[in-house]
DNA sequence: CGTCGACCTCAACTTCTGGTCGAGGGTTCA
DNA sequence: TGAACCCTCGACCAGAAGTTGAGGTCGACG
């Protein structure tokens, strides 16, 4: 309906960069988010979710980058289940430039080691296979890089060798996913957020591979 | 104090699984989470996320495992804002077998695609910097993996070509962990669970590849 | 045997988040 | 000029996540 709007698509240069009322951008969020109402989206400006420009006479003026901001933050809090706080934090330093303030597990502590060793004993190798451990030798090979560089993503705790020094076949998928990272320009050192990312990554492994030890077999429900 | 209890560590074969009270419960976790209360622990029982033992007299009795429970719930909690009803769920699905339920962004609409079209047309390069992308070849190479396999990946959502055919860098990095979860054992048809997490992934890849900088300081500046 | 600390239940209360609603009133534009 | 749209502001609301306290039991130690 109202066919007006983003119509053409075409190239338009650098034209107007048109700007949209609120009921406008309803239309067009309600159709990724039909939970949104105005009143949302005026309650998540006065949370300072975005900062829509305003007419002489006060009227919101959406930019697209504006609607983009709401969906992201919509997202966020539908499929990630984040506060609005921290959302806001989080946009709010990329705005400016920062980075990743992110909803961060780092920092607490430097050891869950315990924690893997505890599991290594409880459950060994019992239940389900998959006790498989590697050497540092072959963690190197599979995943293709070099000793000095594991070194350096180990001190940054990005990835950590069991207590026989010894390393989880998990390992393998976090020091990938760093390689691969790092293969487009990320150094570890930006890395450092990015761990959390790998703590998750960990943490869902954990639940889809560990409980087979623990439990019987996996599939699939969702809420 | 009370150096009793865990004392020994030692490897107390198949002994007793030695279960605690609500009490040695707090003093174990509370390491890892400063923030708990045996009133909390209390409450996360009747929200159903334990379910220790008792002895006939209603005392409460944790086994380890009920502990690393307890301990996963408060992670997930503090380090991902996951809701208790999230979590709840998600370990009742595991608990039975089943398989991650997971704080979803999946189902719901089938069709994510148009959005991703929507931003590329939209916002083009505009908003995230890093605009480089791909084409299916050198994604093939980048990941090191056949046509095929990529192919029936994107049967499954894990993968998504761009608007424009071309792939987004973030997909290396989903790819390649999608690889690497493959390489030991883990199908596609596992994986779609895991999507979750490619997605969490790809949000914050996002964050830390499309601004370039960071730093940290949460200010709160509402209104 | 008494008593002290750890534990129990249950209901009421609290705080915070994330909104909604409506009254009262301007703005736009066909 | 009037229907449709938009504005602010304060009140109100529901649900999540705990906390508190009153009143009572358990267990172990001296």
């Amino acid at each position: 309906m109202l066919g007006t709007r983003a119509g053409g698509a075409g190239g338009g240069g650098a034209a107007g960069r048109q700007l949209m009322s609120i009921g406008a951008v309803l239309n067009v969020l309600r159709d990724d988010f039909p939970e949104v109402t105005i009143s949302k989206i005026r309650f998540l400006e006065a949370e300072g979710l975005v900062e829509p420009q305003r007419t002489p006479s006060g009227y919101r003026k959406f930019s697209e980058e504006d609607v983009e901001r709401l969906g992201y933050v919509l997202r966020m809090q539908r499929d990630h289940y984040l506060p609005l706080r921290v959302i806001r934090e989080h946009l709010d330093a990329l705005d400016r430039g920062e980075s990743v303030p992110l909803p961060s597990v780092a920092e607490r502590r430097p050891m869950p080691l315990e924690e893997a060793q505890r599991e290594l004993r409880d459950g060994g190798e019992g239940g389900g296979g998959l006790g498989v451990r590697l050497g540092r030798a072959e963690l190197l090979a599979a995943v293709g890089v070099e000793e000095g560089v594991l070194a350096q993503w180990e001190s940054y705790g990005l990835v950590r060798a069991g207590g026989d020094g010894g390393y989880d076949v998990e390992m393998v998928g976090v020091a990938r996913l760093v390689a691969g990272l790092g293969r487009y320009g990320l150094e570890p050192r930006h890395l450092r957020a990015v761990k959390a990312a790998a703590d998750r990554e960990v943490g869902l492994v954990e639940q889809v591979v560990a409980p087979l030890l623990r439990h019987r077999n996996p599939q699939t429900r969702v809420r």
